[in-house]
DNA sequence: AGCAGTTTTTGAAGCGTTTCAATAATCTAG
DNA sequence: CTAGATTATTGAAACGCTTCAAAAACTGCT
């Protein structure tokens, strides 16, 4: 049934013109006689005949599509991101396509490996680990990549990411200024790069404030709803006064998570008893059962900065020098955080 | 610098042996002799070589590669469901690439085309509108193609989707059960099938409740958390005796956004005044200011269910007849509609 | 009509694979 | 040790496109 896909051949001969005329037609069509590229349209229609990327691309070397793997697109934040690097892909023709690697290394691995395959002009993939190796290898085979939302060794490639350090600090000096001491961080696995950097800026800010302020580290799962949850459920099983007075969430999807779980017990108050900040400052943030202090990461902008910067290695390469953008999070207060009394 | 990237002839050369044996290693190993096959390894790694997906498939005709377009891969919802077809894709060793329409027809439209060209062995999409004809189109032209998310007439092909109008009808029932008789269903544009099953279904169970209960229509621009913050708004500028007792809005994010705003404006309580319901059952609903009542539909499931599909279209096509799987949405019940003293 | 200059069209070469018939190497049994 | 069977390897021929030098078809002028 499905008669083999015609090929610009078979439009050729239709049309009564050459093969080259007819890719003359479809890539340079300023240089084709109206009446001949009426012809071959009309050839084209009647055939349905829909070019061969995969020829296309054996031919000229190099594609006008766009990697991006992420390790979590159920993220709101990253669904964010990846709409930034999509429109400003859109604007300069490129077409962005996702993987989603769901923390997973191997997943991640297959998808890196498969964008390379098809000669993908460039990547943004925000790695879930070590993936240094994964990313040295395709570089050296000419993929341009870029790390989005962390930082990357400015000798090895660009960079976008937003200064986890320092969100990791004013989220902690925020609940610090609130007059909490018992701080726990709530994250994992602690291996991810952008959680330990959280904890860090965290205990920094503990550190400078002094005053016997204290972090305890509980690490989750993942980076869930699912995994906030379970670790609500743990902290509001403990005896009261082994309690913290407050959680830094290192994303906003756990700190969702330990909402509901303290609902549902119901036997913990944020933030009269615990107060709680987020990170990343999702769209549902602010309409959590308690409105839900956050940091705010740039997502959008993040994704679009990254397609900024592998579009200018990729065109322009020669005189090409990595970049390490870096933005600044911002403190969003709302309610969970907030200490009625003080 | 980077010298072109070396090709199957270039490792045979290195190897010693022929490029017919090279591809063998690549593709049938078993067939070939283990100490030929270690040196041509050898070859391979030395030289960095990753086998040109174009010309493969150039020959091959055909990809592994699936493709998925949604209309708002921010949605959670959606997310989900790229998780279930993603997993079940992988499953049997195909990878599935996301193309984001976000509502935009031309873009849809790309996305579709941009897999045509890269013959990509099949093709999911929950279409935003009347895409029947790019469907058609692709379908023509040898593409698998399965409609997500909506009904398809099982004539043209396979679909997966939820009975929306028993959905809308279950969401109304449930609403008038709780003693409102003034619905707003919210949602747009209703040119969204989903949409105006939903609002069919709830206008159903209206009229068959009869007892002089109404459905309005609050038409929104789109169906984000922003649309449903303007549409609470407006909902709250009302003069009292003119609002609703209840609302039905068509999905969790017009219904979170509507929270956000009621909330904001402090002027409305959920559920004492305005009952209120969503649909799609993200995880975010449970966690809203106030628990959010909602329609569960199974996303992983869909999503798994169409891959199922598509691949027993792509792997049996002589003897695949399309089907029309429809699952049955589910009433989850939290705070946000229940009435107190009843 | 004939020439030079200009615009269009042509078609062969080749991109990096896979395939497959042909060839070579190796094994088995007599 | 060898014929015959079996297993491994080879390399030429596509796959469908873009490119580009060469040919053809026009132009406008004498």
């Amino acid at each position: 049934m499905a008669k083999a896909r015609p090929s610009i051949q078979d439009v050729a001969r239709l049309a009564g013109v050459s093969l080259g005329t007819v890719s003359n037609v479809l890539n340079k069509p300023e240089m084709v006689k109206p009446d001949t590229a009426q012809k071959v349209q009309t050839a084209i229609d009647q055939l349905g005949f829909v070019r061969n990327d995969a020829a296309r691309q054996l031919k000229a070397g190099r594609s006008n599509t766009l990697g991006l793997v992420v390790f979590d697109a159920g993220n709101p934040f990253f669904a964010e991101l990846a709409r930034g690097a999509e429109d400003a892909a859109v604007e300069s023709s490129y077409s962005v396509l996702l993987g989603n690697s769901d923390h997973k290394y191997e997943r991640e691995r297959q998808y890196l490996q498969l964008f390379d395959e098809q000669r993908v002009a460039g990547v943004l993939v925000s790695p879930t680990n070590d993936i240094y190796d994964q990313i040295t290898e395709l570089r050296a085979h000419g993929t341009q990549t870029v790390v989005v939302d962390r930082k990357a060794d400015p000798q090895r490639c660009c960079s976008v990411s937003v200064d986890d350090f320092a969100g990791g600090r004013i989220a902690a000096e925020h609940l610090l200024a609130q007059g909490r001491k018992r701080i726990a961080f709530v994250g994992g696995p602690i291996t991810i790069q952008q959680v330990s950097d959280r904890l860090a800026g965290a205990m920094a800010a503990v550190k400078d404030f002094g005053q016997g302020a204290t972090v305890s580290i509980v690490e989750s799962e993942s980076m869930s709803v699912l995994a906030g949850r379970t670790v609500g459920q743990q902290i509001a099983n403990l005896p009261k006064d082994q309690r913290p007075d407050a959680i830094f969430a290192s994303n906003d999807l756990l700190a969702m998570g330990i909402v509901q779980a303290f609902m549902f017990s119901n036997a913990i108050s944020i933030p009269d008893e615990i107060a709680l900040i987020g990170y990343d400052d999702i769209d549902f943030a602010e309409a959590a059962v308690v409105p839900l202090s956050s940091i705010r990461q740039p997502a959008r902008l993040i994704g679009a900065t990254a397609i900024e910067l592998v579009l200018d290695e990729i065109n322009d390469l020669p005189n090409h020098t990595h970049r390490q953008v870096t933005y600044q999070p911002e403190l969003v207060v709302r309610a969970s955080s907030k200490t009625r009394k003080n």
